[in-house]
DNA sequence: GCGACAACGAGAATGATTGTCAACAACGCA
DNA sequence: TGCGTTGTTGACAATCATTCTCGTTGTCGC
């Protein structure tokens, strides 16, 4: 009953030179980069994307679960294009770097504990952060 | 040579009735809360106490370890009087009702997953967010 | 090509948090 | 108890990331 089930014009995701932009931007870039950031990024490289645009797409690949979101305590928004999968991050405060971790452990006990006080529809956030070999030198 | 060893008139914190009330109200609020509910709360006691204070004195306590901040995905700055010691929260998505939770293993696993990537100086954030029982029926 | 409508983007609006600074009030001391 | 020093307060302005508006533009199915 969710009514995607008309068979005539669906609306579709229209391919366009500023979403090309981003999206290829994401894959070249290593690590986490706010929304801002990344618009200066593009302007850099003479591609010309509005914010509004730069925003907007973060947001729809973000919902699409195609790149990862996060929030540095005191910080905005972070974005950035990671491998399929649920994971985590090691994060280094000075450069950004980041590395994927993936912990079987912590998942299911975050599922244990909510389940063990009754809580339901449970996620969890979790991340690390630290300063990486390159920067600590 | 950091200038803190006069013998004389220390610059000493100051007790006042605002820093007395927000405190009174964090000791007897359960869950995390923003500063604006907080200044509201207040407000609707009787207690007048400005809202750029009710944010300076909750910064305050939170340097001073005597409070926890968290940020929920989305939203602002939460704040609670939480017991001692390093813990976790178990929050409920939609009244804010908070178990505070301790994982042992999770603190060693973050910081071996560190170390083995050569990070130092490592912190972590965890939250789990789910439905309580209460909220879920 | 055409047309419907998704997507853009410049600029305004929002809203939480922070900065400003004159008036106020603890508190050590006389 | 009176006084001066100086931390504290709070109304208001300022930030600033993010969102909203809405007229224009570009995609894409036909
Ligand atoms: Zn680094
Ligand atoms: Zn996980
Ligand atoms: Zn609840
Ligand atoms: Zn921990």
């Amino acid at each position: 009953m969710s009514g995607r089930t008309m068979s005539h014009s669906r609306t579709a995701v229209r391919s366009t030179r500023q979403r090309s932009a981003v999206s290829a931007l994401l894959a070249e870039t290593e690590g986490f980069h706010s929304a801002q950031e990344l618009h200066a990024m593009l302007r850099d490289r003479g591609e010309r994307v509005g914010l509004t645009t730069v925003y907007r797409t973060l947001q729809g690949l973000a919902d699409a679960g195609e790149i990862d979101v996060m929030r540095p305590p005191g910080g905005e928004y972070l974005y950035r294009q990671c491998s399929e999968g649920h994971h985590h991050h090691l994060v280094c405060r000075a450069c950004g770097r980041t590395v994927e971790v993936a912990g079987p452990t912590v998942e299911t006990w975050a599922d244990r504990v909510a389940a063990q006080h009754g809580f339901t529809d449970v996620s969890h956030t979790l991340e690390i952060f630290g300063t990486c070999p390159t920067c600590a030198r």
